[in-house]
DNA sequence: ATCATAATCTGAACAACGCTAAAATGGCAC
DNA sequence: GTGCCATTTTAGCGTTGTTCAGATTATGAT
């Protein structure tokens, strides 16, 4: 995920210092989780002095904001990658599975994504960003079920799959299944799971 | 939700610190959210030094746990409030609506309850206030369902009433239904979704 | 080419935070 | 009364985000 294009810190000017503090922030996300994220380590890594960051971003939420821009981008690819037949049903099991594995897979990205204290909700690329990432979903529950009212369809399904990806990724799981873990959880259970116990999988809309 | 039992500050040594300690931490989330709580704020409030908390709970996790730990007591209590009947699919419906509206009502302490990283959840006592709190769902799920796989209904009908509490009170509700407050979701939004869009509500079990 | 202006980055300062350990205090059993 | 022990204070360490004056370099006009 590095951006190895563009001139890295060639003297007092970087050059490339924007980027190079989200990718930065980014893999401390990654690495410690988003608790474990300093604006100052951020800079530490990108080789900048301790202001610097202020510049481009103002404040430490404008660089998560930044990140988690990212990060919505990210899991519309994931759930663009999804393959797609002629059942909604189905496919709409399959974005579910996507949504959750994103969520077990990028954690710190996904915690941030949701939390209105750390990134900016002002920032029109916000909505944009959330709705786009979410457009195949949206699109798929029409599909299913074309009668239901858009919204609250759409609404009741996606909070239906972030409850899964919320609880699942906070280990929630562990209590109901007897000590599984996270990747055990993402390959055997879940699937499973949404197969036979979750409402809104196979064929049997309206 | 103070505790004016008991003397409080009566000399040198408080006589209550302990509980004053946890109101206060529970004052300042209720105030200002998880993300404006200080340990040395709570001291501060209970009229104590800055070192004080740490003889009782030895860290801010520690403090923190213990009034997670009567956020799932209010919860629970939240839930036990809602009147049954011999419908498990309404009282289900009920239940979800007392969980979300929890979430509303107590929007810092809901949100600390799920914080992985300020709660110490290796405390045993987490683990059986949680399995408390979500008895009566539990029981209204096997209810509804008795044939159903136990662990995987309630895990997906907990992470569906989580979810749409999640998302909720993240504001993403407004975002599908055109600016709308939390309170009007609570009071209109809310109760007719679940009851036309939540595939749990309803006798409409197997 | 020269130079002014704007963009970028440094480095120090400030206030606040959590945590630790030594010292001070006072309640309580004996 | 006396001494022990839980409790609280105080001081200090290392960390954080933010601000700002000044240093440095890029840019664009002449």
């Amino acid at each position: 995920m590095e951006n190895p294009d563009i001139p890295a810190k060639s003297g007092y000017h970087h050059g490339n210092l924007k980027v190079a503090l989200i990718d930065a922030a980014d893999a401390i996300i990654r690495e410690k989780g988003v608790e474990g994220f300093s604006l100052r380590e951020a800079a530490r890594r990108a080789g900048v002095s301790i202001g610097a960051p202020a510049h481009h971003f103002g404040s430490a939420t404008g660089l998560l904001t930044e990140v988690a821009l990212l990060g919505y981008d990210s899991l519309g690819a994931a759930l663009n990658a999804v393959t797609t037949s002629d059942d909604a049903g189905d496919d709409l099991q399959r974005l579910a599975l996507a949504y959750v594995r994103f969520a077990l897979a990028y954690p710190g990205r996904f915690r941030l994504m949701f939390r209105p204290d750390l990134v900016n909700r002002d920032d029109p690329r916000y909505a944009e960003a959330s709705r786009q990432a979410l457009s195949d979903f949206a699109n798929t529950c029409m599909r299913r079920d074309p009668t239901a009212d858009p919204m609250a369809q759409i609404f009741i399904v996606w909070s239906s799959i972030h409850g899964i990806a919320s609880l699942a990724l906070d280990g929630k799981a562990k209590y109901l299944f007897d000590g599984i873990t996270p990747d055990d959880f993402a390959a055997d259970i879940l699937p499973k799971l949404l197969a036979t116990a979750w409402p809104f999988g196979g064929n049997d809309a309206a």
